[in-house]
DNA sequence: TACTTTTGTAAGTAACTACTCACTTATAAA
DNA sequence: TTTATAAGTGAGTAGTTACTTACAAAAGTA
């Protein structure tokens, strides 16, 4: 990987995240990035080209953030950290999780299976710790962490700092 | 309100909603709408005041379906109703809704205080019933209702069937 | 009736769009 | 050194974009 061929993903992510992949043209990448427009064509074909590079890094980068739930083995804290995941979005990721919120309205890159792992996982959680209905208690859980994700990228962390400690308490964690 | 003026709103609404404000172009809606193009240009100025033109009506809209609501003055009414709103939008009002939670990544559409009011009703509810942190449990509620509304637009009112009566159930409704 | 305003159209236009192409330079293998 | 490939440029291009303008029909209003 070149460095300029790194530094057109890098800016791309940030105006797709922030302006809009429409709302994007090439140029202003090329310019931003401070290469050739030519040379964005060269790497990723098309427009839609360097928006699948992006969406490709998406996939490990989803997977790494799951991984410490899905290997973890008490229950309790399967959910503890399910919780804390929206909370955890590191800064520098900021750009990259607009983007992944905005895209799920476009149907080519939404695919509900991807949070099916978690889903599973936390389904277990919750009949490990008796709940009376693990599954609809797993998917409501995950509904809820989304809404909270995405009210922290509208918002901001501190609006919903109080909402962590809030949650540990409803499920006794 | 001319016939044509009304089914250029009516157009704008579907596409914007369906293929995003900047991906549509107006000589596409023109089209769609079986008008000249410039005719969008007299009632609406420019492409953006057709959009605001939209969202207008959203104001009012908003406020309609809130009202109920905000009139209730029985405190486990008022949950109900809350979690009721997402299961209760109409299917000619999808592409509205769809079209509020794409714009809500658009700054200068957001706006938080929207909310403030149901937020306010639900704290006194939740107040009402002897709930420990009445402000904390209304601001989740509202949170995850986002997070369901998210859903039912992305994936159909099907699949959150079964989580209407599992949340009457969890707050004992 | 005559006049004024509103509603509508068709044919533009300048700027921008994604993308191509001919070409040069850097890297590296034989 | 020759040869092949990858990385990079800059000046195109055809199509599209939001928007304008000149003009006409329709609809009020006196």
């Amino acid at each position: 990987m070149s460095a300029k061929k790194d530094k057109i993903l890098q800016v791309a992510l940030e105006r797709f995240a922030n302006d809009g992949y429409n709302a994007t043209a090439t140029s202003k990448i090329a310019k931003q990035a401070g290469v050739s427009e030519g040379l964005i064509f060269r790497h990723f074909k098309n427009k839609k080209g360097l928006l699948n590079a992006i969406m490709l890094a998406a996939e490990s980068k989803l997977n790494q953030v799951f991984a410490p739930v899905l290997f973890e083995t008490n229950p309790a804290q399967v959910l503890r950290m399910t919780i804390e995941l929206p909370y955890q979005i590191d800064d520098s990721d900021f750009d990259f999780w607009k983007l992944q919120y905005k895209l799920k309205w476009q149907t080519e890159y939404q695919n509900p299976q991807k949070m099916q792992p978690i889903i599973d996982k936390l389904t277990w959680a919750f009949q490990s710790l008796d709940y009376s209905d693990p599954k609809l208690e797993a998917e409501l859980l995950v509904v809820l962490m989304d809404g909270i994700a995405l009210g922290i990228m509208r918002d901001g962390r501190i609006h919903y700092e109080q909402h962590l400690d809030f949650l540990f308490k409803k499920y006794k964690l």
